[in-house]
DNA sequence: TATTAAATAGAAATTATTCCTAATTAGAAA
DNA sequence: TTTCTAATTAGGAATAATTTCTATTTAATA
């Protein structure tokens, strides 16, 4: 899964190979800050001068409803792309100004075994559960 | 904290006293499905004809900074809002249709406990953890 | 009750995203 | 290979959410 190229994860999604497609992929694994949608376009720009930002936010709509890429919550009014779809958490560091990924599997195990026992969620069917740590660089001298 | 008045929480929080803010805050305390600023704007519109949606937007913004509500974390581009700023967590329901809270205490003292040691959050300043539940109404006919 | 800094209304501006349509193209089929 | 066709894209207009701006109003203090 992980090492998969662009061009097998897009077969494996049933999508067609489009150079848009590839540019839009490739620049979301290369960059590990969660860009948004436009951060995406204009960095695709550079070497692609004439995609369209429309063309950009359709095909992350796309990847992300063929689960290829994941998307993430943000408390501002952004929507942040991450290519990583392993099951991990995130660290918001300094007032969301920074998101790091976080891998934890036992930590992940421990909290589902914890709430299959929870009452209040026997109704429920649990299909995942993400960890938001929020924090501040200790070194930070700001504030 | 939990049984304050609207009045007294916005004079905690140094805030001057309007009737646009007290609508605001009250209406948010009167909704716990955790709503937009849109969404605040048009129930209080109801009782409060000529409110301006700049006004919501300026209120929920300073509410906000001062810690007197909280913003909630959505995978689209709108903003929510929580009267509620005791540490808790969400269910994520129905692919984002319903934000539901969900206390747990002696759940986050253990996560909290989990991580302190864990090196890779050696040097961050871990504030709080939030944990989002994402899951489906198991009695559901859909999908 | 007068003063003044802060708050609001209303509208315009901005930002992020979606929608629309004609032109192009990837991949299947011949 | 070439042809065909449904899917994809460019470009721009439209929409939605939010912010900004400025003149006017107002809450709280003196």
């Amino acid at each position: 899964m992980k090492l998969m190229s662009v061009e097998t994860k897009l077969k494996a999604a049933g999508m067609k190979i489009t150079p848009q497609r590839t540019a839009v992929l490739q620049a979301l694994m290369d960059n590990p800050h969660h860009p948004t949608a436009d951060d995406l376009f204009k960095t695709i720009r550079k070497v692609y001068p004439n995609i369209s930002a429309g063309t950009v936010y359709h095909i992350l709509n796309t990847l992300v409803s063929k689960k290829v890429i994941g998307k993430i919550e943000t408390a501002d009014n952004v929507v942040r792309y991450d290519a990583i779809t392993e099951k991990h958490h995130h660290l918001y560091l300094n007032d969301e100004q920074e998101i790091v990924d976080f891998f934890d599997e036992a930590l992940s195990g421990l909290i589902m075994e914890y709430l299959q026992k929870n009452h209040q969620l026997a109704h429920i069917d649990i299909e995942d559960v993400k960890i938001q740590i929020i924090g501040k660089s200790k070194q930070s001298p700001g504030d």
